[in-house]
DNA sequence: TAGTGGATTTGCT
DNA sequence: GCAAATCCACTAA
């Protein structure tokens, strides 16, 4: 296992989302470490992406998209969550992977007591903010260099994964994104429930 | 076990 | 103002 290197990450999202299944990313804190192989991921691209955060342009929350491959990009939620993606892309040029869900491998103790909701193992990071909440990525770690050794968040290599074990389809949650099959995943009981795009609750 | 309401930031309309 | 790349506690059966 080894950490990425810069140029491997500076590619087209859509391309980066496949490199990262079966990729390892781990955050060290005071109390320990947390590492976790990434079984689900989502691609965002730039304007070309209607989903996309950076489709309308740069805004001080998604700056970093912007700035250069292999930095952490971290984002707040429906007022309670963090989520957490991969800046791909070129320099210069908009473009990220979406983390939503991996399998804890390593610090299952520290993940479990973070996740007391999880009642199994695989559902301590399944999903895209709890898998943040696994690992306690928070906005402090929003641009932090995964390729840094030095850094409180890393990211590895991990197994090779055939093409053929990678599944793809619609992005969760994404109103604006039912026909661009940007969701990849493979066999795992970690991979979160499909959840269709728009308003999943109409009224209130 | 299935269904729903709530927490509460960010940025566009 | 409103909708969003969400999760979880609570309720009813």
């Amino acid at each position: 296992m080894r950490l990425f290197k810069r140029e491997e990450l500076a590619v087209d999202p859509l391309d980066l989302a496949r490199l990262l299944l079966g990729a390892v990313i781990e955050t060290t804190e005071p109390e320990g470490t947390v590492a976790a192989r990434l079984v689900e991921v989502e691609a965002y691209r730039g304007q070309d992406d209607p989903a996309s955060h950076s489709y309308r342009g740069q805004t001080a929350r998604n700056a970093v998209m912007w700035g250069p491959a292999g930095h952490l990009y971290v984002y707040f939620v429906y007022g309670m969550h963090f989520c957490a993606n991969v800046v791909g892309g070129e320099d210069g040029g908009p473009g990220a992977v979406l983390l939503r869900a991996a399998e804890v491998t390593e610090g299952l103790d520290l993940a479990r007591a973070r996740r007391k909701a999880a009642r199994r193992d695989h559902e301590l990071a399944q999903g895209p903010a709890r898998l943040t909440s696994a690992l306690r990525i928070g906005p402090e770690h929003n641009g932090a260099d995964l390729l840094d050794p030095a850094s409180p968040v890393r990211l590895f290599t991990g197994d090779d994964i055939s093409a053929q074990d990678i599944r793809t389809g619609p992005r969760v949650g994404v109103a604006a994104a039912m026909d661009t099959p940007w969701r990849f995943w493979i066999d795992s009981p970690a991979v979160s429930a499909y959840r269709r795009g728009g308003r999943v609750r109409p009224g209130k």
